[in-house]
DNA sequence: TATGAATGAGAGTTCATTCAT
DNA sequence: AATGAATGAACTCTCATTCAT
């Protein structure tokens, strides 16, 4: 019978957390989910490599949690950004410049992503795909039926071009050196992109 | 020492290492780099785990070599068929047709193509980019440059277009089950780009 | 500091301790020593993991009282029994009888007799045996010596044929499946060890 | 596709196989099943860690292998030296003498058996108890109903007795320091049962 | 007194690699 | 050239124990 909940355990508890999904994020980054080293996680925590123990019950639990972490802040990101200007066209542009920015923020978050979803784990490649089909639809119908409502999109088929520009931007996105620096300028991408949806 | 008998070592030797690499490339596609065990793949190409050690310095550099074959092999097959129709345009729905049908003809390889682009070894990655390289010239010059100077395109920068357009290519190319079936029709993926593109 | 508030305290320590040992005892049957996990007999006993370390400074130390509190409450439950009868061969009987009846009420606790008198950890079985002498002692001099006196049993030697019995004892004892149902009534058992003995 | 099988190699095998069972038994004896370390078997066994890996899957398959072994190697020293007597009293007198003589001349083993019969583990009891199995009939069938029909013996049920009589050798075999004197005498045993038995 | 976050030694297991045959 | 027994570094995970609160 513990004599009461402690509210800064609570908080400790959430901190230690936290500081340890950051150390996740950036070992997987850096390693790949089979490469990185559980205990070095913990480590760069700042904590003893038996610690991450106490939070999460296996690497791939971990993973796991972690797959949705990156998927919620990234969604929230980009929907908070995109949905704050009107025009279809411009909400395509503002969904490139977030989403590029977003990257470059959250690099080790961004590598995570990129690997996962092309990694040889079905499992994570699963759960990122779910966890990331809140973003799907915002293109599909929050962009792109929008725009083709409104007479300034093609009659394109929303759902598969929504794939199709979601795959342009993982695939462009994903194209950064380790300052964070993009490949590609978002301007060129969206551009080509409204270029091919135009009316 | 008769010659013949030499010629029939060598053959030996590349089937023998034909088959390694086979192999490799299916169990690399399965498990990824890191998880692939070297024993299974000298195993699944029907000889025992030291054999591999005859022909591959290392696991690191049977990677290495098969990422070679990987892409050799790869632009062969577009370039064999790309270059045979003259229209710019008409080229570069060759371009996705071709390479959509190479990923289903050869799955395993395909796999372990868009899995090691962006997967976290970046001599992997490095090695990978460089090899598609002529690959990335093809759609630059042989396709993009030519239609532009032909008035078909748009005048777009031929060199960072490529890139979106090998971006394109390899990120929806890699949409694929283990069935070796597309999600997108290569058709609904060249017009969009043509789209983009045209003048 | 008044004194019936020490009383209290003092009477709160022996109800966790005791409650401590109890689920000791069960975890100690199930998984046996090492297989024990000192967090989960705490937490079954309704307490934290940190609060057994307040009743018993180590697992070893926690695991040696244990024995001293079976060992005391076993020949406890079998002298009373076994003493209030004066016949010696009945006096057996009821031994057998008692014996088998404290196995089946007392599982866990015999379970921990049986495993420790047989495991592996010498200093654990050394306890086990000098804290179960008195029972040894019971049946040398209280029911066969006694016995050979009377002339109703034969001119056995009562100190190694004691350790046979209780030998027997232990051994046809500790068949019980998990519901406490015994292999062997204890009537066959005690009616062989008298035919064994008999003048 | 090998070569040919080599003689060589399979008696490699079956020798390191016999000398990693060995230091098993030894270690398993000494520590318990969980207390044993199986890097410690390996290396007492002359090899690295690593090799037992290549000759059991698993710590709990070495055991379960071990069990077998040690079951069947003291079956077959129990029944040849029994089944060469005629007389069932006899026999029964051979049974435990040998019986004490396998303890000491096998004691690492006879520590196995017994400490993995009364463990908490319940599928190496089982095991064990099925591997036994045969003894026990030996018991019954050999012994006991052999010596019911001559009219040696009383007319007791032979399955439960060859049980309570199993029971007693496994009970006092086990009595022995680790230098494999006995406890008991083979003879005090043996002519505590014959009397509870005899007509 | 009770708590539970933190620790880190140590366990079982995997597997790339070596090398004698 | 092919084999497979042997190696040992390195990994994930467990848990008895400590201690600040």
């Amino acid at each position: 019978m513990p004599r009461h909940k402690n509210k800064d355990r609570e908080d400790i508890r959430s901190e230690t957390r936290s500081l340890l999904l950051q150390a996740a994020t950036e070992e997987f980054a850096r390693e790949g989910y089979l490469g990185a080293n559980i205990n070095s996680i913990s480590k760069n925590a700042g904590f003893a490599k038996g610690t991450i123990y106490n939070y999460f019950d296996s690497k791939r639990t971990l993973m796991l949690e972690l797959i949705a972490e990156i998927a919620n802040g990234h969604m929230e990101f980009l929907s908070q950004r995109v949905l704050v200007v009107d025009d279809p066209a411009h909400r395509l542009e503002v969904f490139f410049e977030a989403g590029f920015a977003w990257v470059t923020e959250n690099l080790a978050q961004g590598l995570v992503l990129f690997t996962t979803l092309n990694g040889p784990d079905t499992e994570f490649k699963t759960r990122m795909f779910e966890a990331y089909l809140p973003m799907f639809q915002l293109v599909g119908q929050e962009i792109l039926a929008v725009g083709i409502d409104q007479g300034i999109f093609r009659q394109v088929e929303p759902e598969s071009t929504a794939g199709l520009i979601m795959n342009i931007y993982l695939g462009t996105g994903s194209q950064v050196n380790e300052r964070g620096e993009q490949w590609f300028p978002p301007k060129q991408v969206s551009d080509f992109c409204l270029q091919a949806l135009q009316a």
